[in-house]
DNA sequence: TTGACAACTTACTGACTAGTAAGTAAAATC
DNA sequence: GATTTTACTTACTAGTCAGTAAGTTGTCAA
């Protein structure tokens, strides 16, 4: 037995990774095993089935969320900086292989994936939903942000345009997605 | 042998559906075999691998829109009559039980379909693009749209967003997606 | 009436899937 | 120093996957 620091922690990276790439059903335990050098049983020996694998990995980007934005490093931005900081999270995934949000990911397989990760997905969108909503909200009132209608329609706006802006950065290119940053700024900006 | 009326057609509308319901990688020849009541080697008769099945109902879905953005009945419209056509294409499928687009479903799980599979993929988007970027561009030298920046870029944020909209629909209920669309409209119309 | 062909079925393969049960060795605990 | 626990491995199962080869049957053209 050659100790792993962490296995645990590792196997999610790892499975976040892949879920971020292949998509819930196009990873297997092999995939993950076979990375980190041991055999499909040690992953269902700290995840006995996928589904507890996949909730394992919402649930942690869950918290990591709440984490961030309760921090004052992010809370205590304007709301301009807020949203590159917003914005930042998705060029990142963009620049690191061609990865998509985990929301997007497993949503677009919603029907074929197990019932529990389906509840962890709808709860880590509704909390990303949630946080755009109420910093657009900020900016508008303190007259940095310009949109008409309400702030929780054009949060939904907004992620759903970074959402798809990321898949469609996969089959036409990286410029595409920083098309559809701009042109969110330029919707939104005073 | 019962003789059924087209199976090739109605293998094809079947392989959509289920692109739209379940991912390329969420559904098997046996699930379109049982649903038709034939044998698995019935669909490799006609569509001898997968690739092959997905590449042909992404063709056929190219041919089809540009069929129809040839026809009269959509060429004539007026801008605000186009935007509308559009935008029920992805009400239309929302509304069936709860699809999400072929672009959409099929670029969340890009780098774990077929690399024929991808190219298909992505000369669709790109034909959905162009006409929605003349469209736009048509729309606001007419004088009923109104945006800031490149006709391409907001083009890709407006097909972006309905995309991943059909997404977030899945997981959050349909109002969400209606919310997008109204969001949309409000930030394009004058 | 015969022969070709289209549209299948039967029967199979090898690879991969998630998941399990039992055994093992090192490390932590008592 | 003995016992328990942790973190695995070995070896397996039952099911599913895409894909194939060979045989069957109804239809149609010559």
């Amino acid at each position: 037995m050659v100790k792993i620091e962490n296995s645990k922690r590792t196997i999610l990276n790892l499975a976040e990774s892949l879920l971020q790439d292949k998509g819930f059903n196009g990873f297997s335990y092999a995939h993950i095993a076979s990375e980190l050098g041991v055999k499909n049983a040690a992953i269902h020996y700290h995840y006995p089935t996928k589904e507890a694998l996949g909730c394992a990995v919402v649930k942690r980007y869950r918290d990591r969320f709440q984490l961030w934005i309760n921090n004052s490093r992010v809370k205590d931005l304007s709301p301009n900086e807020k949203l590159d900081w917003f914005f930042n999270i998705y060029t990142d995934m963009r620049a690191d292989k061609g990865k998509v949000c985990l929301v997007g990911s497993m949503e677009a397989e919603f029907n074929s994936i197990p019932e529990e990760l389906q509840g962890e997905v709808a709860a880590l969108h509704k909390e990303l939903l949630d946080w755009l909503q109420t910093m657009l909200a900020e900016g508008r009132d303190a007259g940095v942000f310009n949109f008409n209608g309400e702030p929780a329609n054009k949060a939904a706006l907004i992620h759903s345009s970074l959402q798809g802006g990321l898949q469609m950065a996969r089959a036409l290119g990286t410029k595409k997605f920083r098309d559809v940053v701009e042109q969110i700024k330029l919707d939104l900006l005073v």
